[in-house]
Formats: C-alpha cells, sequence, structure tokens
DNA sequence: GATGAATGAGTTTTCATTCAT
DNA sequence: CATGAATGAAAACTCATTCAT
C-alpha cells in the first residue's frame, strides 16, 4: 500500500500511458524527454528512473499502440462469419477513416517514420514479429474458410500477396493525395474473392 | 521565363547534382545545409541563394533520384516482349538485390521516411505524381497485353492490386528482418498470370 | 561519547569498508551516491544518516586507503636492518610495480586528483598529517642510522628532500608517459647514500 | 583586412587568451562551455567553430599558459652567472609566492587536477613534452656548470633528482598545509652544492 | 551575387539531495 | 531509524539561418 516500492514495471506504462496521445497531438519526432515528464506530471528526473533513454520511452508508447491496435482486431472479428467478410475486417485498419481508427493510423505512421529512419535493430524485429501476429491471424481466417469449403483449398498461397497488399495500402494512403483505399480494397477483396470462392 | 529564373534552375540542379550520392553515403536525415555548400564546392550562404531552406534542398535531390530511377525504369522495359516479363521489371526495384538497386532503395527509404515524418503537402503531391508515372507505365503495359490478346481483359482491374503490393512489399523490405522479396514476387506474379493470362 | 555517537562511527567504518574496493573498481570520480548505497546494501537516504554530503563518504572510504597503507609499510619495515635497505623500503610504493601496490598507486591518484581540485581544507590538513606520519618514520629510521655510525650525523638535513622526491617520483608517474621510476629511485638512493655513509 | 576569412587558429588563441584568467578566477574544473562563450563576448555555437569541444578549450587555454611559463623561465635565466643561482632560479616557480607567480602556480595545480583524473593519453603525452623541456634547460644550466670548472663531473648524475625534487616540492605546497617550500629549497640546493661545487 | 562567420534555441542526460512514508 | 522515489539544475553539443562585407 505504501509508496516505498514502486512496481517498476507499472510505473512504466502509467507514464507512457498518460503520454499516449502526443504520438497524435504532436507527432513522435517532437516528443521531447521533456514534454512527456510535464504531460506525465512528474520531473524530467523522474522519466529516467522508469526508461533507459528517450528511444526507450517512445518505444514502450508505441508498443502500447499496438498491443491497443491487437486488441481491437480480435475484438473486431469475434463474430464474424464468412470469410470474405473476415478479410474485409482484416483490412479495416486501412479502410475505416473512423476518428479513432484515424488516430491509430496516424501513429502508425509516425511509428513506421521511425523504423525507417533509424537503423535500430530491436525496432526491426519488433516490427516482424507484429507482421507475424496478424500473418498468423489471417492465416487462421484462410485455413477455417478452406475447411468450410468456402474457398478453394489453394487461397493459402495468396496469404503473403493480402499481407504485402494491405501494407502498400496503408503506406499510399500515408504518402498519397486523394487515395480512396476503401475503393482500392474493396475491389481487391472482390476480385480475389470471386477467384477462390468456390461455386456452390 | 526571363533568363534569370532559368539559371536560378539551372544551378539548383547543378547543386543538387552535386549532392547526389550523398543520400548513399550519409543518409538523408544527416545532410546538413554545411555539407552540401561543401559537397557542391559553395558556400553556405549561397546554398540559400538557389533554395528556400534546407528541406527545399532535399527535396531537389530527391527529385533527382526519382527522376533516374524513372529512366532506368524506361530503358530497363524498353526490348522486353511479354507481358508478364513486362511486370516482372516493373517489380524489379522491389526484388533485385543488385548494389546499384540496393542503393536506390535506400535511398527510397530514407526518402520514405522523410514524407511520413513531415507533414509537407508538396511532399505527398510529389510522392502523388510519381505514383502516377508509374501507374500510367503498369497501365500501358496491362493494355498492351489485353490488345496482343495476351490477357483477359478484366486484367486491367487490378492494376491498383500491383501497385499497392508493390509497395507493400517494398515496406516489407525496408522494416522486417530475413523478409524475401524476390519469392513472395515470383510467387505473386505466378499467381496473378496464371488466372489472367489467356490459354491458346 | 555516548553510545550513540560510538555506533554512528561503526556505522560509517562498515559503509566505507565496503565500498573499499570501489576506487579500484571504478574510479572515484565515477563512485555515486547510489553506487555507495547499492554496494553497502542500504538505502540511498541511509546513507545520509551517517555522512554530510557525498565529499564526506569520499573522505572515509580514502581514510581507510590511507591507513591500510600506513599499516602495510609499517610490517614492511619491521625486521629490516641497513637504513640504506629501510630507505629503499620507504621508496617500494613508487618503485614497485606488482599489481597490489598499483592498486593502491591508482588509489592515491585519484586522491590526489581530488586533493588538487577541491579547495577543501580538511582535505589539506588530513593530507598533511599523512605527510607528517611517514616523515616521522623516515627520521626514526635516519636518526637510527645515525646511532649505529651507519650514516654521518648531517643525514638528517636530507629528509625533507627525500620526501620531497619521493613525491616528485610518485607525480612524474603518475602523469609522465615510459618514466621509470624504478631506475631514478635506485640511482638517487645510491647517489644518497654514497654521500652519507660512514666507511669503515 | 575584411572579415571574410578568418585565421582559424589566430581566433583560436584570441578566445583562449581571453579566457586565459579564468583558471585562477573559478578554477578549470567550473570552466563551461558558456562561460568561455560569455568572456570571450561570443556565442556559444562560435566556440564550437575554434574549438572541437570542451577538452580542446581547456588544452588551449593551459598550453597558453605553460607556453607563457617557459618565456618567463627563459627571461629569468638569460643574465645569471652561477650555477648554484641558475639552479635556485630554475626552482624559482615552487620557492617565490609574487602574486603573478602564484597565480601561474595555481593554474599549475588546476592542470595537475585534469591530468590526474582524465585517462586523457594526450594530455600525458604533452606533460611529458613539457617535462622534457625544463630537463633540457636544467641539463644545459649543469653541463654549463661542469665546463666552467664550477662543479664536479658526476654534477650529471643528479639532473634526474633535482626534476623530481622540484615536482615534489610543489605538490608538497599543493596539498600541504603551512608548507614551507622556500626553506625547503634553500637548504636542498645549499646542501646539493655544498657537495657538487669544486673547490678552488 | 557570393560568402562564411556568428549565432542561440533546443535537446538529452546525470546525480546529489530531500522528504514523505 | 530506514528508505528510495522524486527532483531539477546544470552541462555539452548541433545546425538551420542570418547578414555584414
Amino acid at each position: 500500500m505504501s509508496p516505498r516500492k514502486v512496481n517498476k514495471e507499472q510505473k512504466r506504462r502509467e507514464i507512457a500511458l498518460a503520454c499516449f496521445d502526443l504520438i497524435h497531438e504532436i507527432g513522435m519526432k517532437k516528443i521531447t524527454v521533456s514534454t512527456v515528464a510535464q504531460t506525465a506530471g512528474i520531473g524530467k528526473g523522474t522519466v529516467y528512473e522508469y526508461f533507459e533513454n528517450k528511444d526507450d520511452i517512445i518505444f514502450e508508447i508505441i508498443n502500447m499502440h499496438i498491443e491497443h491496435h491487437h486488441n481491437k482486431f480480435l475484438e473486431l472479428i469475434k463474430d464474424v462469419k464468412s470469410t470474405r467478410q473476415k478479410v474485409f475486417h482484416f483490412l479495416d485498419f486501412v479502410m475505416i477513416d473512423s476518428e479513432e481508427n484515424m488516430r491509430h493510423f496516424n501513429g502508425y505512421k509516425e511509428y513506421l517514420s521511425i523504423v525507417l529512419s533509424d537503423e535500430n535493430k530491436s525496432m526491426k524485429q519488433f516490427n516482424t514479429n507484429c507482421h507475424l501476429f496478424f500473418e498468423g491471424k489471417l492465416k487462421t481466417i484462410i485455413e477455417d474458410g478452406i475447411k468450410n469449403k468456402e474457398i478453394s483449398p489453394n487461397s493459402i498461397e495468396f496469404i503473403d500477396s493480402i499481407m504485402a497488399f494491405e501494407k502498400g495500402v496503408a503506406l499510399q494512403k500515408m504518402t498519397q493525395e486523394n487515395f480512396n483505399s476503401y475503393d482500392i480494397c474493396e475491389k481487391f477483396i472482390n476480385n480475389l474473392f470471386n477467384i477462390l470462392e468456390l461455386k456452390k
């Protein structure tokens, strides 16, 4: 009960949580240790009690965003039945422009710009793990579809392409003007499933 | 229109040209106005005679790289006959790990990290134009293939997806460990053309 | 006088003793209050129960080292007979490069750099006392030699010079490259005793 | 004439010269880049135009002091005739407590505390060179004395000891209370020359 | 037009000391 | 008595931009 012994890991998360929105509000590049301290309502020195250095802070905040995004996705596909529909939801992240989604999307954008500029190995490793998480989910979706005889067995061949497609759409949405991600995704899924779906 | 203006533009290009390789050599992020001045053999103040600010310089250098890349690509597909082969070459940029290609690829990576971090509107505009250039080329390739009865007329529907796929592969190659872009692209093209190619 | 006070003094020594080797291991300059607390297995705040401030801690640790060095020296000359030999041992500290000796020597170096940089009066006082201790020992050695008719009575005049010489050699060993302290000390003692020793 | 091209080396010296007295006034350890900039009447950034880093500044200031000291010494012994007298002047630096001399002496003290605390190799090298300079001068003095039949040929054997003695006296003057350097040096020289001087 | 010297705001990081529990 | 979480002053260094010559 007493504050004598603080749970370091928990405090880390508390500080990061307090700064969760900084990424949207001022951009990852402009986050300074001072800002973090102020936002979390603590002293600059205190930040260094819980984080190795500035990158460590940024990393924890990003971590939190990704985790949040994972959970959102799992929630989303929980009750969906058709494979086509599940894949639609898989692409929600890049298709849907709801305010909340856009906040996450912009967080991801900032995140990418860090990963791209840093030659930070652990960032790449972390990013690979995120990729594998979603790839695993997609694989499950596709395999379930095959089992249910919804889609043809060779659908499994298209997983890599879907993953790449999704990332490409994200990138274009981030870097191009007037890019209509919804239409492009819709067309892609329809073309794809017209090929993959088994006629009954 | 005035000869003044033309000279300015020419000098801009001269300076940028002198700095063409800086992006590979020291990385876009580490380019300073001092470096540019030194590399171009002019004074730091002179740089500001021809460029608004640092971003303006970076922009011009990038411009030059993209242009160079455009020309390379046009050269590449000049004598290629089959549509499948042309699309293969279209993906050369992300598939082939030759030293020269990797230099360009890493330049593109640096470039992306700038576009993503900046909220620079003109960057986005510029990037859109680049996209449209390559999209145009791809469209021509596909349309020619349709005219030649190599591929089915609905192939035109897949252009957006190919564009997105290519960008997604690029992104993954930049941000993931042990990513095998070659195999993924090969499988993608083969799967695609098995569907699109007309049997004779 | 009160048992309180005695316990305080004892605890001071316990803490300092626990940190005895820190000086060799990480260097005096890099000792932080945190390190001291950790090494002594107590809380940072507790350190301040027993020490006024950081300098006070450092001082206590140094104290302990000097005391240790005193004892070593007394041990060393206990059974030595000839005066020349005793003076040789007097210079052991700056002549001999055994690992243990070098550890102490480097400790002394760190110590000096503190004394020189600080305008700390008590440090100077303390250092004077150390000097007087060794000067007393040297005086006894010389006086014994005179009594034994080993060396001439005016040898007493050379005590200050020997003391200064020893410190000068130490300083040079600390601050010069390729300084051969052994040869210089040997020559010095031989020259000196050739003058001072009585022929029989 | 125009400020278009500044002589970098000269400006370095100008800045260092402006800070010449900082060492006495606030102590070497407390010199900050800000202080240097303020004292020299320039901007902080400007300091870095002429110096690699903070150590580089300190080094230049020290350099200037040593150089100054060298010149003073050469001036001092120019017209002195007897060898005994020359060696007296050789020890002036540690014997005489004139205000100007004490300023230099304190500068040397600060300098030593840097050399001792840093594991900076170039500092040691530099210090060795200073030593060699004065050793050379002393050697010349002694050799001249031998040539003139003032002192015995084996006087040459005592050079190292005189050098060490001088440094030892300096160190004691820096680190001990009520240390009477004058008397000790006087006694040393007299004892020494009573032995070395040839009787006529 | 060309130059490059001067600038200072802005950033990260350390650590002795305090004080509430 | 003991503790350790919180603190913030202080310091080194970078670099885009300006402006006098």
